[in-house]
DNA sequence: AACCGGCGATACCTCACCGGTATCGCCCCA
DNA sequence: TGGGGCGATACCGGTGAGGTATCGCCGGTT
């Protein structure tokens, strides 16, 4: 199987439309048609079911789909990485790593610090990102060591190594009837009044329904609580970023968070270790 | 970059010499030859060094050789797993579970025989290997889902459940002076004279160096042992297919052996979900 | 009921590129 | 200095990827 059809098949299968797919490929729909009738051909599998006025999945189809995408992200990982690795030759970024924007802040300056600090240390490139996004970035190479909250952010299928746990805090406009407690629980936040929590991107970049303003970073979020438009509950440590118009107050049933290190499992990187050993001796 | 540019590479690379990469990959040599410069041209990136005589990889090469064989292994698997997805629909294997050839028996026909007792349970087929290889066969596609024992085989990459732990016995020849012991010590074991603990082959089927005999499974290992040629520590549950011509004493300080069943994390199959959750109330 | 429009499939053509054979150039070694 | 091993180059033929034009089907509209 190629990755042109792979790519040809997975456009398709998410448009579920020929012609739009062709489009965002960049051909002509006749030949997108045969490749996809050529690759259910070469599988002996029916992909795709076209009763004339719409095209759904098969079963096999949407297995395909699936492990599709998986597969074009390893390929274009081995292609990013080894472009970087050249580049690593001549000097410039080592390695990338990737954090949700707002988070962990003081421990990734840390990290960088203490391992910037060491011997045969490279350049690493810092790549700021919405929630959610930091899996597919480090999937397909765009990045390779991300900071990671759990539970909030899955490690599965990558290497981990956890370097601190916190508690979250309600975070409430300043004048708010609970900005004075010196303690919440979560039946508490869940559904004020008036103050919803906010609705987050999924990975496809849509936004689920529901009631809460739609945000994409914590910069917004902020601006929003401040304003008297929302509340939420986030780790202890995004303290250090707020400022007058906000109150913090310990949410104590609420889960704690715990930030890992994280790498794709296949990684036998000299400067990621040094980057891993760095981080755990924090 | 297509998965044939990258087959080629990874050949070429592996075996570090034009002529028989070619001929592993069943082509002539000077298209392989002008694969791998047009693979670089279009990198822009410098994969081996020629100087006459000799194919080194460079430092970009091995990084492309790693990120390439994990890239092929996904490729692979997307055709597999949509292959058996097509046959699964007209009844054939649902599910294709691995793990190592004589190990947790009993909880694997418990786990199979409380999965087919459930509502829309598919086929299982079970296919046994040696050690080592299991992760392979996991990223390939050849298998769904896996028993692996902690820490002999690693789930990084995996997605898995925790299902049993248990201490380890020593496996020795039946008239062996240690064999009526009511347990002993690591130190008793390794480098007992005249009975070396075996080598095991890695990834890529080679042994390696040292003493002991070369085994692939358990019952050759159990058939040396009763020779009184090698001895092995090993998960206690091995006890039930062993017979009488060996002995077994369990090890005090030897690391507990945790069995979980692991499965590719992108995994969304209905069947594999039943599967685990079977798993998961043994 | 007839027509129009949207959509995927088919027909046919062109050209890029993949793979094969023959051969070269280089270098180690005898 | 000549031979042999190895990768690169030159050249050729065929497959197949992509383009344009067009068909066939079906649903909705008037």
């Amino acid at each position: 199987m190629e990755t042109r059809e792979l790519r040809y098949f997975v456009a398709v299968a998410e448009e579920l439309h020929f012609g739009r797919a062709a489009q965002r490929l960049g051909i002509a729909q006749p030949p997108l048609s045969r490749a996809i009738q050529q690759l259910e051909r070469r599988l002996g599998v029916a992909l795709l079911e076209r009763n004339s006025r719409a095209v759904t999945l098969t079963e096999a189809g949407s297995v395909l789909l699936r492990e599709g995408q998986a597969a074009l992200d390893a390929v274009d990982a081995a292609d990013r990485r080894t472009r970087r690795a050249a580049l690593a030759e001549t000097g410039q970024p080592g390695l990338v790593l990737v954090t949700k924007a707002g988070a962990s802040n003081e421990l990734l300056s840390k990290l960088l610090d203490t391992y910037a600090a060491e011997p045969g240390a490279v350049t690493v490139d810092v790549l700021l990102c919405g929630p959610g996004e930091q899996e597919r970035l480090l999937r397909d190479g765009r990045a390779d060591v991300a900071l990671l909250h759990r539970p909030f952010d899955s490690t599965v299928g990558f290497d981990a190594e956890e370097l601190c746990t916190e508690g979250q805090v309600a975070i409430l406009p300043a004048g708010h009837h609970l900005a004075g407690r010196a303690h919440l629980r979560m039946a508490d936040v869940t559904a004020l009044p008036g103050l919803p929590m906010p609705r987050w991107p999924g990975p496809d970049g849509t936004y689920p329904d529901g009631p809460g303003p739609q945000v994409r970073d914590h910069a917004q979020l902020v601006q929003l609580i401040a304003l008297g438009r929302a509340s939420a509950v986030l780790p202890e440590n995004c303290r250090v970023h707020l400022h007058g118009d906000v109150a913090t107050v310990p949410v104590l049933d609420a889960p704690t968070v715990t930030t890992v290190i994280a790498w794709p499992p296949h990684s036998r990187s000299q400067a990621l270790a040094g980057l891993v050993r760095a981080a755990t001796r924090l």
